[in-house]
DNA sequence: CGCGTTTGACCAGCGC
DNA sequence: GCGCTGGTCAAACGCG
């Protein structure tokens, strides 16, 4: 698992790209974090609207701590977060520094059920260009007509279900559902296999937005939440016109793709500085390098806004 | 009354 | 074809 790397045990921060069309990993545990990165960047600069995810950080009501997140926009890619029981080196082990390198060693063995799911999900997210399109003229068609004792939407035969690229990532919180801004309705709860606790649907209730986000926890580490977005919100925050949300908050209503990157990334900046202020020894030199320059090139089109927003943890971790 | 949650049922996709 | 699982629906219910 791709990691942003720290030496606090107390707390941590990682992400990490779906495992399996490109993440890849040596035994050593040595994580070519690149598709991390070009992920990372992409999807904050893929128009998704994080920013009150990202704001929930750091409203959680326990001070509920990102500790790790991955992203798909590719479509392509899986979709499922290496959680600490999937990830984490095969124990119970939150997400530490210290246990972060087990983790992306282990990331195989994290779990036979994580990366079979991670096939499905990327057979299945392969397509799905059309489905919004499609499911507006299902809406629109049906409307009128007679409600469908169906549950899910007529489709051709052999069309698959199509996917929103998803957004994952891990709290360590008591709270299941993180405020994080937007209004949720439920929707529907599942048992999950091998884990004794339920996993959480949700929906925008904002009309027309589709987004959704599911809520689970580790069976691992009972402390973990497992939140995966998916889809992206086509309306700004509720919190963000309340403004009482939280004090970063921005005051201009700029669009939200870009809010949600400044959002998420402080947030990420955020992450890493914690509850007492101390920063973190997260040091970029324990990853960048390791790619290889024209990755670096092409995948850190953006990096001076990443620069820009978290040049604190950056640059102070240079020698 | 409006909104959100709970919960059982249903469907699609996948592996065998 | 069958069974399993993830995802979704919608009626019933609770709450303010």
């Amino acid at each position: 698992m791709p990691l942003l790397h720290h030496e606090d045990p107390s707390s941590s921060l990682l992400f990490s790209n779906m495992p399996g069309a490109t993440h890849r990993h040596d035994l050593s545990g040595a994580v070519d974090v690149a598709p991390y990165v070009m992920s990372f960047a992409d999807y904050l600069h893929g128009a998704v609207d994080y920013a009150a995810l990202a704001r929930g950080f750091d409203a959680l009501p326990d001070h509920g701590m990102l500790i790790g997140g991955c992203i798909d926009n590719s479509n392509s890619g899986a979709e499922k977060l290496t959680a600490p029981d999937a990830a984490g080196g095969g124990g119970a082990t939150p997400m530490t520094a210290n246990s972060s390198v087990s983790s992306s060693s282990s990331e195989a063995a994290v779990g036979d059920e994580e990366s079979d799911l991670c096939r499905k999900e990327k057979v299945k997210e392969e397509e799905e260009e059309e489905e919004e399109e499609e499911k507006e003229k299902i809406k629109e068609g049906e409307e009128g007509s007679e409600k469908s004792k169906k549950v899910t939407n007529p489709k051709k035969k052999g069309e698959k279900r199509h996917r929103e690229p998803r957004f994952a990532f891990m709290t360590k919180s008591e709270v299941d559902h993180l405020e994080d801004g937007y209004r949720w309705r439920k929707y529907g709860q599942k048992a999950v296999k091998n884990s004794p606790y339920p996993r959480s649907y949700y929906r925008c209730t904002t009309q027309k937005c589709g987004v959704k986000k599911r809520v689970e926890r580790s069976h691992q580490d009972p402390s973990i939440v497992i939140t995966t977005y998916e889809g992206q919100h086509n309306h700004q925050s509720p919190a963000t016109f309340r403004g009482g949300m939280h004090h970063f908050v921005a005051p201009h209503a700029a669009p939200s793709c870009f809010m949600s990157q400044d959002f998420l990334v402080q947030q990420v900046a955020n992450s890493m500085i914690n509850n007492n202020g101390h920063q973190m020894g997260i040091n970029p030199s324990l990853y960048l390098p390791s790619l290889q320059p024209t990755l670096q090139q092409h995948q850190f089109p953006d990096y001076g806004l990443l620069e820009d927003i978290v040049p604190s943890f950056i640059h102070s971790n240079q020698p």
